[in-house]
DNA sequence: AGGCTATATCGTTATATCGGAATATATAAT
DNA sequence: ATTATATATTCCGATATAACGATATAGCCT
């Protein structure tokens, strides 16, 4: 039940969805999240990380960048489930939409370049 | 997304998840699922009201009982496969045995009975 | 070492949610 | 009509959640 609810906790929340949608496109850094988010980055941050635990995505590190992507093996037998669930749904919804385009051009070289306000 | 939403969100809840279980086991009245659960009967009506707008479960009148039971047809398209995914799990959690087996068990009839202190 | 960058964590505030008590509504019985 | 009963709604307190800014941490690069 509490891995269960863990599950459905962290798919009810919108952006928390929105951010899933996106990474069943391409695997991403938090810094290309927020940016297509448009929101700050210890919100993204913290989203992520509710999801992790949820066991809905995992990650890995490169470098500074800390890479997110759906999870193939999770720790949550309820995870894998619900992620096939998700999809086969959502796809044509305006804002997952949108936001798949965005995730499609996303370089984050360009962002890291763009946070340097130097250049 | 938001009809996805209203379902991630009635499922997030333990409580909501424990009546939904019960309810797949037989059409309940609402003081049947509140003497399971042994809340007060305000917040199980609003529990179940929500499991209704969410549509998940549907409600007929037969008198003053108001019987709720998993819909059928949903008018959220979500609902239906998510009621799927939910008949196949969670049958062995303890919480939920435990309220199954008073949910066979459970006559509305005594309950009035009791409820009515001077029998 | 020191600076720089991406990410994580902490503190705070605003809002949402859950639970119960009290009240309102609807229907059955007398 | 009045009473009784099952359910719905409203109000309130306590807790949870989401957002942000500020700060801390971790890993690269001289």
């Amino acid at each position: 039940m509490r891995n269960f609810l863990k599950i459905t906790k962290a798919l009810s929340d919108k952006t928390r969805v929105r951010i899933f949608k996106m990474l069943q496109c391409k695997k991403m850094c938090v810094c290309e999240v927020q940016t297509i988010l448009g929101m700050a980055q210890s919100t993204v941050s913290k989203h992520l990380k509710l999801l992790e635990d949820a066991g809905l995505i995992s990650s890995t590190k490169e470098g500074l960048w800390v890479n997110y992507k759906v999870a193939k093996d999770s720790h949550n037998v309820y995870a894998v489930p619900a992620a096939r669930y998700l999809s086969g749904i959502l796809d044509d919804d305006p804002q997952v939409v949108a936001d798949r385009e965005k995730t499609y051009i996303t370089n984050r070289l360009e962002i890291c370049r763009k946070n340097d306000q130097s250049s």
